[in-house]
DNA sequence: CTGGATCCCCTATGATACTG
DNA sequence: CAGTATCATAGGGGATCCAG
């Protein structure tokens, strides 16, 4: 039972909770790094990729790439290629999009709290 | 030469996000393997060690440990240590373990439609 | 400009053994 | 029972170079 010893019981363990709750896969996705932010970004207007690159200004293009395929993956945003040369590519987001926003806004409120008392306790 | 190239970056970027927004930390946290089912677990009556064990078949000692201190540090779960031999201890939600569990089930409605969504489109 | 292809490193996960 | 200490490993994040 011990070949591929943590790569079976890391499979494992993922498939195991993601099939308990698809939670699981969602906070996977959304916690990925700079996924979030990616997404608040074009929602508030940054459509290109040049343009989310500079807001988020530590961002790798390979990671960028990857989080926006992610992001046209799971329906949150739209792709529209224009067919040009030089490339122009424009994001927006879809409801889902919108919906998931609306979502993490909720988070984030309740992060302020939550790690605000923790920090807020050590210092006072 | 360039010590600890990756680990600066990685570290500042970290930290950037985090100072951005609190929501990355939050979701850093929530989305730590086994998390989120420990939190449920807990909240479903599971208030001992051996019972969220029990409950969540393939989790590690080690992880499981670590898991509910991070609950117990952020202020999600109370610890009550009896002080017996053998050991006794008894975990329990606090009002934002609660407040959390809440928008964990929101998230996870959420996540059924977007996911189902993407596994349906591949399936019909 | 918008990425793809490689390569490398660090961190989280978890197996194992041990303790009060 | 409820953990701690140690060690191994896979995968995610990112740097760099390349292409249409």
């Amino acid at each position: 039972m011990s070949e591929r010893k943590i790569t079976s019981t890391n499979y494992r363990n993922q498939a195991y909770l993601e099939e308990k709750c698809t939670l699981n896969e969602l906070l996977d996705l959304v916690s990925k790094r700079w996924f979030s932010d990616v997404l608040f970004c074009i929602e508030e207007g940054n459509n290109r990729f040049k343009l989310i690159k500079d807001d988020l200004k530590y961002i790798s293009d390979t990671i960028l790439s990857d989080r926006l395929k992610l992001l046209e993956k799971y329906g949150l945003i739209t792709r529209t290629d224009f067919d040009e040369i030089p490339p122009k590519v424009e994001y927006a987001l879809t409801d889902k999009g919108e919906e998931l926003s609306g979502l993490l806004d909720l988070m984030c409120q309740f992060s302020e709290t939550i790690i605000g008392d923790l920090k807020g306790a050590v210092k006072a």
